[in-house]
DNA sequence: CCCCAGGTAGGCT
DNA sequence: AGCCTACATGGG
C-alpha cells in the first residue's frame, strides 16, 4: 500500500485497494457514520477519524495517525491475497471485482467482543443503534462522540439497563461476559493460538462459533477462520446446493481457504449481503 | 399473523 | 457429540 502521512492525515495513493465504502460497508465493524457520499466518520474504542476520497488518494483525517495505519492495515499487500484468491478459487472473480476495495480491520478487542455478541441474531441497521447507545450512555464524551465504554464502564451496569437499549435476551450475556472478563488481560490474548483462543472465546456467555470467528478475525487478525452465518450459508448452498449446518459449511470452507480464510470470507459475505450476485 | 436479522444457551437424546 | 427450541426487538 502506498501512503503518506502529513499532520493528521494519511494519504492512500492506490485507491483500488482501498475503498471506503467496502470497508466499512463489508459488515466488519458497525460504529462509522455515512457523513455524505464519499465522507465517513469511524470510531474505535476512544479513538475516530474521518475518511473521504478526492480524485487521487483516500484521506484517513484523525489525531492518531499510528493507531489508524494499523487499524487500516496499510502495510499488507492486499493485491497479493485477491491475486492468490482468484487463482486458486477462480468463482472468487465475481466477489472480489465486487468488494475489490475491503480490507480486514484490526479492531479493539474488547468492543469488538461486544460488538459482535449484540450481532448475535440481530440486523446491523439495530445493532448498530444498541452499539451507539452503549457509548453515549456509558462511555466518555470526547467533543463530537463518545468513547466506547470500557471494561470499568460497564462494570456495575445492571440486565435491566441493558434491557433500556433493546438488547433483549442478550442482557444477560453481556452482563456476564463483563464478569468473565474482569480478570482477564486482552492483550496477553494475542499470544494464543487460534485453536487455544477459540477454546476462550467459546467459554464466554454469548459467544458461540461464529461470534468467535469473527472476534478472531476483525480484532486478533487470525486469517484461518471462517465465520459462518446466514449470508455464507446462503452463498454456501447455492454454489454446492447442498443443504447441511453450519459447522459442516465452516469445516468445508475452511479446508478450500486454508490461511487465506478470512478474506475470502469477507468478499463472499459481502457481495451476498449487498448484491445477491449468485 | 408470519418471517427474518452476521446465533447461542440449555435441554434432550 | 449432535439435534431442537426459546429467545428480545424491530422491520418488512
Amino acid at each position: 500500500m502506498i501512503y503518506t502521512i502529513e499532520n493528521n492525515r494519511i494519504v492512500i495513493y492506490n485507491k483500488k485497494d482501498f475503498v471506503p465504502k467496502h470497508i466499512l460497508e463489508c459488515g466488519q465493524i458497525f460504529s462509522y457514520k455515512k457523513i455524505d457520499k464519499n465522507c465517513y466518520e469511524v470510531y474505535s474504542a476512544d479513538k475516530m477519524c474521518k475518511v473521504f476520497e478526492q480524485e487521487q488518494c483516500v484521506v484517513v483525517e484523525t489525531l492518531n495517525v499510528e493507531y489508524f495505519v494499523n487499524f487500516f492495515d496499510l502495510k499488507t499487500n492486499y493485491e497479493e491475497i485477491k491475486s492468490k484468491l482468484i487463482n486458486n478459487h477462480p468463482f472468487m472473480q465475481k466477489p472480489i471485482e465486487f468488494g475489490a476495495g475491503i480490507r480486514i480491520l484490526k479492531q479493539d478487542i474488547f468492543e469488538t467482543i461486544i460488538s459482535f455478541i449484540v450481532s448475535a441474531n440481530n440486523n446491523i441497521k439495530r445493532i448498530q443503534k444498541i452499539l451507539f447507545s452503549l457509548r453515549e450512555k456509558y462511555g466518555c464524551k470526547n467533543g463530537t462522540y463518545s468513547s466506547f465504554p470500557t471494561l470499568k464502564q460497564l462494570e456495575n451496569v445492571t440486565i435491566e439497563e441493558f434491557k433500556q437499549l433493546g438488547l433483549g435476551y442478550r442482557s444477560k450475556y453481556l452482563y456476564n461476559v463483563i464478569k468473565q472478563l474482569k480478570n482477564v488481560d486482552l492483550e496477553k490474548l494475542k499470544n494464543l493460538s487460534t485453536l487455544e483462543l477459540n477454546n476462550f472465546l467459546l467459554s464466554l456467555m454469548g459467544v458461540g462459533q461464529k461470534v468467535a470467528d469473527c472476534i478472531m478475525l476483525f480484532a486478533f487478525y487470525k486469517q484461518d477462520v471462517f465465520p459462518v452465518d446466514t449470508w455464507i450459508e446462503k452463498v454456501y448452498c447455492c454454489y454446492f446446493e447442498m443443504q447441511t449446518n453450519r459447522n459442516i459449511i465452516r469445516k468445508s470452507l475452511l479446508k478450500e481457504f486454508g490461511n487465506l480464510s478470512g478474506y475470502a470470507q469477507q468478499y463472499l459475505f459481502y457481495s451476498q449481503r449487498e448484491q445477491n450476485f449468485l
